[in-house]
DNA sequence: ACTACAATATGACGGTTGACATAGCCAGCG
DNA sequence: CGCTGGCTATGTCAACCGTCATATTGTAGT
């Protein structure tokens, strides 16, 4: 049975690196900020930081996929925009526009290890691998929408613009948001695609 | 007479934040990247990292709304656009998709200094201080676009949530491309941007 | 009851960081 | 010539990092 103790660490990973980013998130706060013991770190995550963050943004990128999915295939494209944008506006609320996206700040970030700085090419590599799993759950996302879009009868290279220009403006509005403290900016943001997806979709 | 080291300092900081993000850029290394003195660091940057950071994204700031002000008050909103997107085209092309926004790193990232954990109260004010800086740098680009948009015709509110738009989108895209390793994000956004401003200011 | 193994606790190590202090250099100018 | 003040060089400091090694505990299987 896999233990509770690796989830809450994940979980609280997450939740660091979404506030902090990725760098500045030690795994010694991490069993601070979750109660849980240190001794267990190298136990359950053997390949060490690195696998605590990539088990951590593929954590946090289903807890959005999830959602999205199903309220896409349930109630169509324009619910899944909704729920993709309602979605980070209650994670910024709730956490007083402290939180961001733990994606994002791997996107934006480059996570080094302090041993053996050598040249950089082991180092272009293991960062690759990273970057690429950011990249996947961009995609992931990407692609339910634009699935969820194609369905409503647009052509799929319109379909997969758009699901672009989705995920890539809220999330970085959710980055703004954070920076000015209100939630203003994805109000804005939110307006002009809804307005956007429903003329595209209406006036097919 | 201004030192030649100091500009080189907030350039070489600019350069590895957007490439690294804000905790993963240490002075030292700043220092060894641009072949600058390290003695002199607390010379010209007395307020220490913090002071390096501001400068930096200031700086980062200003080359990018420069030409964007320039060329939206000659050539109109359309050519800001286009010339918004292609400024950060060409800074990911010619990195080899390191390089992102630094100001963007901000936006996402927390930066912590060593000493003094204490509890939050500090911290909370100081760390306002990095954001409100790069909320306004953001603020800033939004409105040379949104000034430019109602030059065209639009309705002031209008053109303050296009503004947002295009600049969280162009924001958020980056940061893809650079995951992605790929400009194809980006030519995506670009297509859809330029479609929907050119339909709202001609379809007036 | 006793073993075997997963999980937890604790400490140490080598390394880097930001900040600061001290000392040396080297114009420019009286 | 000598001084002076802006730079530069170098070292030290405490703190923290990620990783590993070594107990110690908990617990299921026989």
């Amino acid at each position: 049975m896999t233990s509770n103790t690796r989830a809450k660490m994940v979980a609280g990973a997450a939740d660091l690196m979404s506030r902090r980013g990725v760098n500045a998130t030690s795994m010694r706060e991490v069993v601070r900020h979750t109660g849980t013991p240190r001794g267990s770190i190298s136990h359950h995550f053997p390949g060490g930081k690195r696998q605590l963050i990539e088990d951590a943004i593929v954590f946090a990128g289903a807890q959005v996929s999830g959602p999205l999915r199903h309220l896409t295939t349930e109630r169509g494209a324009m619910a899944g925009l909704r729920a993709f944008i309602t979605l980070w506006k209650r994670t910024l609320e709730q956490t007083n526009y402290q939180a961001g996206c733990p994606i994002l700040a791997v996107a934006v970030e480059e996570y080094v290890s302090d041993p053996s700085d050598k040249d950089t090419g082991g180092g272009q590599a293991v960062q690759r691998h990273l970057l690429d799993l950011a990249q996947g759950i961009f995609a992931d996302w990407q692609q339910i929408l634009s699935a969820a879009l194609k369905q409503e009868g647009l052509a799929a290279s319109r379909a997969r613009r758009l699901a672009t220009l989705v995920v890539a403006s809220v999330e970085g509005t959710v980055a703004m948001c954070r920076a000015a403290r209100s939630a203003q900016p994805l109000e804005e943001v939110s307006h002009e695609l809804e307005l956007l997806l429903k003329s595209v979709i209406e006036g097919r």
